[in-house]
DNA sequence: TGGTTTCAATTGTCTGACATTAGGCGGGCG
DNA sequence: CGCCCGCCTAATGTCAGACAATTGAAACCA
């Protein structure tokens, strides 16, 4: 592992891709203690402030994790699913937020990721997922909910439905997805009447996932896909002429 | 912005969350500019070096960049689609590769995924998406070519068949699912019947995008996921012969 | 006016110090 | 003998101060 002196870039992350690269290509694998802060600074020549600055930088993306004391030191973490949800679910909604992607973008990718998951979903659903699928449903149905904990709420029933599909991947994969949604629908009032709508719904989806049902659960998903669109395009118009 | 002196968190994990809360609450726009790391070291009354490794964390999840120089400092960086692609690509493989996730659990993810937007790509394929697929598909028939090259050309053919879809928000997404899998498929050996076969699908593939047919799309390339599991399993089962 | 120099602000890096933490070791004590 | 307590040590976490490098802008001069 050694430095480019004709490179542009900072030491700090010269000396953090380097880490990263031994980590990717196996070079160092999970647990794998790293040396010391000092150890590191000889190896590469040069401060104490800047290895830690790399190893910040690598900590940041939970490719290390430290631990203080005789015994600590850094280590090659394993990249848990929880981690690379987080990271997802941060990345995806700053790259729809400051990228002014339009609702139609964002809500087409979502639901055409959602009829991926759909048919393994209905395959291999547990009672679990038909159990917060349902109780999401109920809660959707109560009174006197606010907006964002009815969002909150469809977020919860979407991700059950995704991860009643049983693949860790396809679920941190779609976290994204779902959960970027969230600040541009918090951007809609939902009244009674649609509330309804998507509750009604939601309930098809549901049935069809109980009965094994992908054609019905495919169907029942075009239709929120459409609803939702509606929805917001009725809101958006409406707050235009509000303005105009 | 304020820490909290009870959390058990390092302050430069502290002070690089309120920051990032700062900018995923909208408080921080694009391209603001920070105070300067003295500045920052008075507000949150740490020393200089604790902010640096908080800036640092933020900066390796390309949160913000930094300038030298008399108008320099640290900006609010626009999150681009190439640095999410980045993160997405480098998560993906690392989630993939440390957690021991099967073929078949993978290769599942990601063919769902590309089922999810072949209509889309068929809808909306331009001229470029087209010839990208015929490049690639001529480029995997060359002889000659190492596995290696083979897998790569393979990638590129389905991110063509991705970004055909027209789609910033699925291109992104589907970018960890396709990438991830590149390891995987480089433990394979491919031979050139093996390669005829897989040739063959892309064809089909290629022709089902170029006549807006859906269908056949969605038939190829479960075909080329049976396919692809089919020859996985034979390399895996022969090395297990051969060990046992 | 236009080019050049100087300046000042800011990040990048280095050095050395001390604080904090936590495991290991050994000694004392029941 | 075994358990508990305190010391030691190695490591990270934090701090303070210094200097180097960079870069835009202001001041200056021809």
């Amino acid at each position: 592992m050694k430095l480019d002196p004709n490179s542009d870039l900072e030491l700090s992350a010269q000396i953090a891709d380097a880490i990263r690269d031994a980590i990717m290509s196996g070079e160092l694998i999970v647990d794998a203690r790293l040396p010391s802060e000092s150890d590191l600074s000889e190896l590469f020549a040069v401060s104490r402030s800047t290895v830690r600055e790399a190893l910040k930088r690598l900590a940041a993306q939970s490719l290390i994790r430290t631990q203080r004391g005789a015994t600590g030191g850094a280590f090659v973490n394993r990249l848990s699913y929880e981690d690379a949800y987080a990271q997802q679910v941060t990345t995806a909604t700053l790259l729809v937020s400051m990228n002014a992607v339009s609702f139609e973008t964002a809500c087409e990718a979502r639901y055409a990721l959602e009829r991926a998951v759909a048919p393994l979903a209905c395959t291999r659903r547990t009672p679990d997922t038909l159990a917060t699928m349902r109780t999401e449903i109920f809660r959707q149905g109560q009174p006197g909910l606010t907006d964002e904990a009815f969002c909150a709420s469809d977020v919860a029933f979407h991700r059950a439905l995704v991860d009643g599909a049983g693949n860790p991947v396809l679920s941190y994969q779609l976290a994204g997805a779902v959960e970027a949604m969230q600040p541009l629908m918090n951007m809609i009032t939902f009244t009674a009447r649609k509330r309804e709508a998507i509750i009604a719904l939601h309930s098809a989806i549901a049935d069809a996932v109980e009965r094994h049902d992908a054609q019905a659960a495919l169907d029942a998903l075009s239709a929120l896909e459409a609803e939702t669109l509606k929805l917001a395009r009725d809101v958006f118009a409406a707050r235009a002429a509000r303005k105009g």
